[in-house]
RNA sequence: GCCUCUGUAGCUCAGUUGGUAGAGCAGGGGACUGAAAAUCCCCGUGUCGUUGGUUCGAUUCCGAUCGGAGGCA
């Protein structure tokens, strides 16, 4: 028998339950899991990040999680690169590569297989002088140039996104195509993956899951990796790692400025409004298969009831 | 007991020299192709504590009253 060409995702919020689903579906299926997600791909970032713990990851092998330092750049194009060698090595061995994680970007360069320009990404001393130039003439001025370099980007960026705004005009400058013209080699072909989203039918019932995980993760010790994180200097400002959640609203009560439950609120508010944009990426992606998870989580539906429609949905026999 | 301050959006507070009010946070919706747990866009009517009075008109001024904070006894 050879190699099987199928690949499954499971996608979705922030405590959905993906990480337990995923390590049954690769159990079942004789699967390797791909992590999917943009934090856990940091060394030491582990209770903030809800990486699998050491004992599920002695379950089935992991690929993608912790694979840079918090100080390293790390892009899509990273993720999309390094998870691309990790799922022909999986095939490769005769395995189900099991794609897991919340970072719909990362997802999407899986899926769609996106052409990104090769130019390093960060853009350094350029990235930079664009934002200097935004800061002394506005972002309109900067808005303006994009327009002139690539008209067609300009009307799907706000001018108000500086971020964005200047990446394109990045582009442009270092390789000497616009992004638009980049863009358009992408999407033009999808990986033979199927892609299963958790989500919560009730929303209360999500937050809920939310607040507890936020609860867990302090009594699992978050206050002491983040204090060990930004005593090392791992998180200092500027590197993407710095932004996770979980450790950024952390900060304030370990200077002191304010009590632990303050920070916990923040954590909890911080943590809803990005599953809140995750599901709003992800409710646009007509490659997803959903799946409610509220009896799950309520505890009237065991991980391996969800398991068998899961694979059920992902059109996938197991073996057994 | 007396004095002062205070009571405005779920929360913290602005404001109206008298013509029924607006920010931040929270919340809702959306965008997203090399920082994505990031970045950005759109959405603000609430008995202006209650009750009398003055006034054409009071949330705004005056009185009383209730709640909160502080000070003096």
């Amino acid at each position: 028998m050879g190699p099987r060409a199928r690949i499954i995702a499971i996608c979705g919020g922030t405590a959905t339950g993906k990480t337990p689903l995923a390590l049954r579906v690769a159990e079942l299926t004789d699967g390797e899991i791909v992590g999917c997600d943009s934090m856990q791909v940091y060394r030491g970032m582990d209770i903030g990040t809800a990486k699998p713990t050491p004992e599920e990851m002695a379950r089935v092998p992991h690929h993608l999680i912790g694979v840079a330092d918090p100080g390293d750049d790390f892009s899509v194009a990273d993720y999309q690169a390094l998870a691309k060698s990790a799922i022909a090595d999986i095939v490769s061995r005769g395995k189900l590569p099991v794609i897991c994680g919340g970072t719909g970007l990362y997802l999407d360069s899986i899926i769609y297989d996106n052409k990104y320009s090769g130019d390093g990404g960060d853009g350094g001393e350029i990235r930079a002088s664009l934002e200097k130039y935004a800061d002394e003439n506005g972002n309109d001025a900067l808005f303006s140039r994009l327009a002139q370099i690539d008209p067609e980007a300009a009307e799907s960026i706000h001018p108000n996104n500086r971020r964005r705004v200047a990446r394109a005009i990045e582009i442009y400058m270092k390789t000497g195509r616009t992004k638009t013209e980049w863009d358009r080699e992408s999407r033009t072909a999808s990986a033979d993956a199927a892609v299963i989203g958790l989500r919560f039918r009730d929303r209360e019932l999500h937050r809920r899951a939310i607040r507890q995980r936020c609860e867990a993760m302090i009594e699992s010790g978050l206050v002491a990796e983040a204090a060990r994180l930004y005593g090392s200097g791992a998180l200092d400002a500027g590197k993407p790692a710095s932004q996770a959640i979980g450790y950024k609203e952390l900060l304030p009560y370990l200077r002191g400025e304010e009590p632990l439950s303050a920070a916990i609120d923040r954590l909890y508010y911080g943590t809803c409004r990005y599953s809140k944009r995750q599901t709003t990426w992800f409710s646009k992606k007509d490659y997803v298969r959903w799946l409610d998870v509220d009896r799950v989580y309520l505890g009237d539906e065991s991980v391996d009831a969800l398991a068998a429609r899961a694979l059920s949905a992902a059109g996938i026999d197991t073996d057994t």
